[in-house]
DNA sequence: GCATACTTTCAAATACTTTTGAAAGTTCAG
DNA sequence: CTGAACTTTCAAAAGTATTTGAAAGTATGC
């Protein structure tokens, strides 16, 4: 397989895959395509490649931006803005988890912990369904949030022991 | 709360939560009502409480079912079919996982490993990063693997600690 | 200040997804 | 076999999300 079908291949892998998962499927292609090229690139560059407009290219690199994934680049004497992407995955994902947790678990268990005061004869199978599902989610929400916070503290003790080992 | 709110404000929130992770918001929603509910319900108890036509009931409860999600409940002396769904959210949550383990992550897989036989001088930069990148994600996606199969064959709360265990 | 090189915005167009509901299909009791 | 009760299908309509591109905005060097 040559080079220039692998890296087409894998842009549209992770743009489905991204899609997949609630993500715009050009934000991930824009991701894949600036996690495979070994220099940051220009909006120009990401339009061509890829075959957006100028409007979306900006709209889904600032997206990417926010959720840490994408950085912008000044290049010495260009005026032009480039952008790169952080290239270690493992470092992705926890950036993807802390994203998604803050976004999507932390509201939710919000919700849940309300939902539990829900008034009513627990005799009422009714009633007694609705806090018994309600707790056994809100249980697996807490058990979840802990994890995830493990997994993204796992990156950051490995990037603070890496950069210790720098300075040593 | 009363009761009424506090079921709305659930199924609500499951949906929303559904549809940012790339699922039919009123599949979720149909799941959300299933999960609280003592007793199994038909189609139009389903289409009463949502609002949503019958169509759109048959279909996603369809779907529910091939997730494994919901199951198709015959009620002695009734011609009508009833559904109910899994109660237990971990039950649910190693379903979710093996059917998307399943959809989304075996097949990329075998595409990385694929992607792993792209032609070319490792001395081209261009050749090199594409190289590094996809390495990098196999051995994720790997390890992503072996995870998600230990967590869908655990069926206990204490795996929390096996997963962690995976990830140092 | 002003021209140039670039970035951002956003209304309109397009593409994609979901929903509807009526017709076709199925099942089953009598 | 027939008709009532129920389920399934699917083309069209409605609803959402995405994309475009041109105009407005901003920064920079001269």
């Amino acid at each position: 397989m040559k080079l220039t079908e692998a890296k087409a291949q894998f842009i549209q892998t992770w743009g489905s895959l991204g899609a997949q998962w609630g993500i715009n499927r050009t934000m991930a292609q824009i991701h894949a395509l600036l996690m495979i090229m070994p220099d940051p690139l220009s909006a120009e560059d990401i339009m061509a490649e890829l075959n957006i407009s100028r409007g979306n290219t900006n709209m889904n690199v600032r997206e990417l931006i926010n959720w840490g994934l994408v950085e912008r680049v000044l290049i010495p004497g260009e005026r032009k803005e480039y952008f790169s992407a952080e290239k270690d995955i493992w470092k992705v994902a926890t950036d993807i988890a802390r994203e998604r947790k803050r976004r999507e678990l932390d509201p939710i268990i919000k919700t849940l912990n309300q939902l539990q005061e829900v008034e009513g004869d627990t005799k009422d199978k009714h009633v007694k369904a609705f806090k018994d599902s309600i707790q056994n989610i809100n249980k697996f929400a807490h058990q979840t949030e802990k994890t995830i916070s493990t997994f993204i503290k796992s990156e950051e003790s490995w990037f603070y022991s890496t950069l210790l080992k720098l300075f040593k």
